[in-house]
DNA sequence: GTGGTTGCAAAAGCTTTGCAATTGT
DNA sequence: ACAATTGCAAAGCTTTTGCAACCAC
């Protein structure tokens, strides 16, 4: 995906950065995915998948640099005590995820534009952003029944 | 306050397990508290303030004991690297976390009973619950406008 | 008295950091 | 060429765990 890797190197450019082979792969990484990503997710799909070197450490010190640039955002959230990590776009998703399989299930929109905006005036907070997750039981485990 | 530690006492009791002063401790902390509690904060909070004797590895194991109890719920939120703790109760509440100063103001409503009702019925799922924060600046914060 | 709990210290994660080697511009 | 970036290993965190001492029932 030559085309990709020019589109993440000139985002990294742009921003005053190099795009090294290690932040191409780590924000192919995220763009593709649909959710929330640790760490060591990007680690491991990197490693096990295109065979590129790279380091855990230096994943952790590109979602920082990333971080910073406001390319990516730490979501707040944890999973298996491990910080999730996901791309920052226009784009709002939420996700919904099942508690048996942890399957994670994107939603398209965002019902809670109205609640915020009425919530600035309410409170005189200048509203950023929010983290919004779903936790239920997805139909297959509801199925299995165990 | 010895009505709250009679309280406490009759939850833990109730619930099959012991009613020791550590928990009985730890529970007036998170019941007192308006907002999520780190571990660690609990353990502060106790130490300080009554100086009952008390170790930060109890306060992790107690913080378990109760969430299979389900009297506390860990919130899937972090905040500076730690994991937040919450008391389960039939009330809902979310929270306002202002990004400069990190205050966390409880909002009073949860907007999002129709929502999820509907999404029962598109998705299949039986949803258990959700995680929900907002983000922004608060009013101090915006006034020293740096 | 007895089993459940605690404290302490050590271990086990996740994440960060120092430093020499490497790489992008 | 030079500064930025990486890899490795070690350190720094939070959180968990083993075990003897202790305490609520």
């Amino acid at each position: 995906m030559a085309v990709d890797e020019c589109y993440y190197r000139e985002i990294l450019t742009s921003k005053g950065i190099k795009g090294t082979r290690q932040r191409i792969d780590v924000m192919a990484v995220l763009f593709s995915s649909a959710v929330p990503l640790t760490a060591d997710d990007i680690y491991i799909h990197i490693r096990d998948g295109g065979g590129e070197k790279l380091s855990l450490s230096t994943v952790y010190r590109i979602l920082d640099t990333l971080g910073q640039k406001e390319i990516v955002a730490k979501t707040g959230l944890i999973e298996g005590g491990k910080a999730l990590y996901e791309i920052v776009s226009g784009v709002h998703r939420h996700n919904l995820i099942c508690i048996k399989c942890h399957k994670l299930i994107p939603l398209g929109d965002c019902p809670l534009g109205d609640f915020e905006k009425n919530l600035e005036d309410t409170t005189g907070f200048r509203i950023s952003g929010h983290k919004f997750e779903i936790y239920g039981v997805c139909p297959d485990c509801r199925q299995i029944k165990q």
